[in-house]
RNA sequence: GCGGGAGUAGCUCAGCUGGUAGAGCGAUAGCCUUCCAAGCUAUAGGUCGCGGGUUCGAACCUCGUCUCCCGCUCCA
């Protein structure tokens, strides 16, 4: 029996806080909207996930390092990255035809009108209200003005508006612990700009030459207006980007080999390369001359997991103008002095915990021997990512099995995670692995103590094999590597 | 932000025209000793999202509010 892609998708989210993998922020006190925490269960996935993006970046590139910069930046920065003037405006709706108006856009289209009737210098008053109100964030000055001049929305024609609000996308706090003396500053919408302020310390302390790139993993915060679909859009997230510094002229280059680098990583987690594709940006953002996603079919339709942004030299030279700092890279192999183009890789780590959790999550029916229906839920994730590689089951919790069990578990846990269970029946046991991604399960017999072998049983095809209690370690190891 | 739907045990849900809560699964402890959940026994878990109102009495009626899901909108 198919489910819709719906009912998976609140099957996923049951799932999900059923079996300890993401629960609702603050639960206890209804919730806080858009934020979630993650579980025994899911912070393992999730730290999984990291450790094979940062091994990927780090490890298995000689010409990326890595770095761990702050949450709290320089006020600054945010001027220089654009976001301070292109994410936080005066917004205005109308309640008739429901559209909503940056107050600025609003005005300006009125005065043009005015100066198209010849009304030049009224025009010019109102700009310069709008101004004078928009500097000292005076938004009653802004919607009286708006009511006087009658300005009526273009869709419905009326000028049944709300308040005049802010909207910024970005959470600020105060630096200082003197409130009336302290600095308002940022928790920062997006990790790129830690990186790109220290382009020149890191490129010099860990000598890097062009080409090279710099990952980290963080958190970053924004104030979505609209926050939904689970851990899909959250206000509280966290990223997983790489700025990879290039000689201008080499972008279109190197933009197309981290896409296709990009690309390789998800699939080579195991993930189905026909549930991908890349979307092109038409609209570019403000930093960008090319800009792709890679999209993922969740149950809630293709979404966005990962985009790879050509992003010139906009940061670098925005921050060279801003600071007074040269932020320059003098290239040996032809003489030059320049400011580093960019091709950025930015991924929203609870985004592809989502996909995989997607990916994973399966319902399965069939017809046992006896002719009874069974089923289970089990989640199919990659042995690489799984919270939990291996289970260890004793049979029964007598006749010295336990003991054996422990030790087994002794000398594996150190090299992957390995959970221990001896309640309930084995069948049971095993449905439980199921349902928490464990990839392999292993059960210690009466046989045990005379041969020294073990069955291990796969999680996806339900498969069991006699292999030798002294294996088990390697081939864990070997699977998940 | 607007519109629609929903909120009762960890999960899925029942609860009649108002009379202070139930089931299945799950969990815990024990029995059984079993290689694919659903044998037996016992136990624990809910001020019915939260707050006001109506009423002798509210899970149920009413108002407000919070949270989640869907559509629109937004999305660096």
């Amino acid at each position: 029996m198919m489910i819709t892609d719906q009912q998976k998708f609140q099957a996923i989210i049951s799932h999900a806080k059923e079996y300890g993998f993401v629960f609702q922020s603050s639960e206890i006190y209804d919730g806080l909207s858009a934020v979630y925490d993650y579980g025994p269960w899911g912070s393992e996935l999730k730290r999984n996930i990291r450790d094979q993006w940062w091994n990927e970046m780090t490890r298995m590139h000689d010409n990326i390092v890595g770095i761990d910069a702050a949450i709290f930046m320089h006020p600054t920065t945010w001027k220089a990255s654009g976001h301070v003037d292109n994410f936080s405006d005066p917004m205005i709706d109308n309640k008739d035809s429901k559209k909503r108006y940056r107050v600025d856009h609003l005005i300006e289209g009125f005065a043009e009108k005015l100066v198209a009737d010849g009304k030049n210098d009224e025009a010019d008053i109102l700009i310069a209200d709008m101004d004078r109100f928009l500097a000292a964030n005076d938004f009653s000055g802004l919607k009286g003005l708006i009511e006087r001049n009658k300005i009526v929305c273009s869709v419905s024609g009326t000028g049944n508006w709300t308040d005049v609000r802010q909207f910024n996308l970005m959470f600020s706090t105060q630096l200082g612990s003197v409130s009336d003396e302290a600095n308002e500053i940022y928790l920062r919408p997006e990790t790129a700009q830690g990186i790109f302020v220290n382009f020149l310390n890191v490129q010099k302390t860990a000598r890097m030459k062009i080409p090279f790139g710099i990952a980290q993993v963080g958190k970053a915060f924004r104030n979505e207006i609209v926050a939904r679909q689970f851990i899909f859009r959250m206000r509280e997230f966290e990223q997983m980007e790489m700025q990879f510094f290039i000689r201008p002229g080499t972008q279109k280059e190197w933009y197309a080999y981290w896409k296709e680098e990009r690309m390789k990583w998800h699939t080579g987690l195991g993930l189905p390369a026909e549930n991908y594709r890349f979307h092109d940006h038409v609209k570019l953002a403000h930093y960008a001359d090319a800009a792709v996603d890679i999209e993922y079919a969740f149950p809630i339709g293709w979404k966005e997991v990962e985009g790879i942004h050509s992003r010139t030299d906009f940061d670098l030279s925005s921050h060279q103008q801003y600071s007074g700092k040269k932020l320059q890279y003098f290239d040996n192999e032809i003489n030059q002095n320049y400011v580093p183009y960019v091709i950025e890789t930015s991924i929203g780590l609870d985004r592809m915990f989502l996909l995989s959790l997607s990916y994973a999550y399966t319902e399965e029916k069939w017809t046992k021997d006896d002719g009874k229906e069974d089923s289970r839920v089990v989640l199919k994730l990659p042995a690489k990512i799984a919270p939990i590689k291996l289970a260890i089951l004793p049979l029964v919790k007598k006749d010295g099995l336990p003991e054996i069990a422990r030790d087994i578990m002794h000398e594996c846990r150190s090299d992957f995670y390995c959970f221990y269970e001896e309640k309930d029946t084995i069948g049971k046991r095993y449905r439980r692995m199921d349902a928490l991604g464990t990839p392999f399960c292993i059960t210690i017999d009466h046989q045990t103590k005379e041969d020294q072998t073990v069955t291990i049983r796969y999680r996806d095809t339900m498969m069991q094999e006699r292999i030798a209690l002294a294996k088990v370690r390697e081939l864990v190891k070997e699977k998940i590597k």
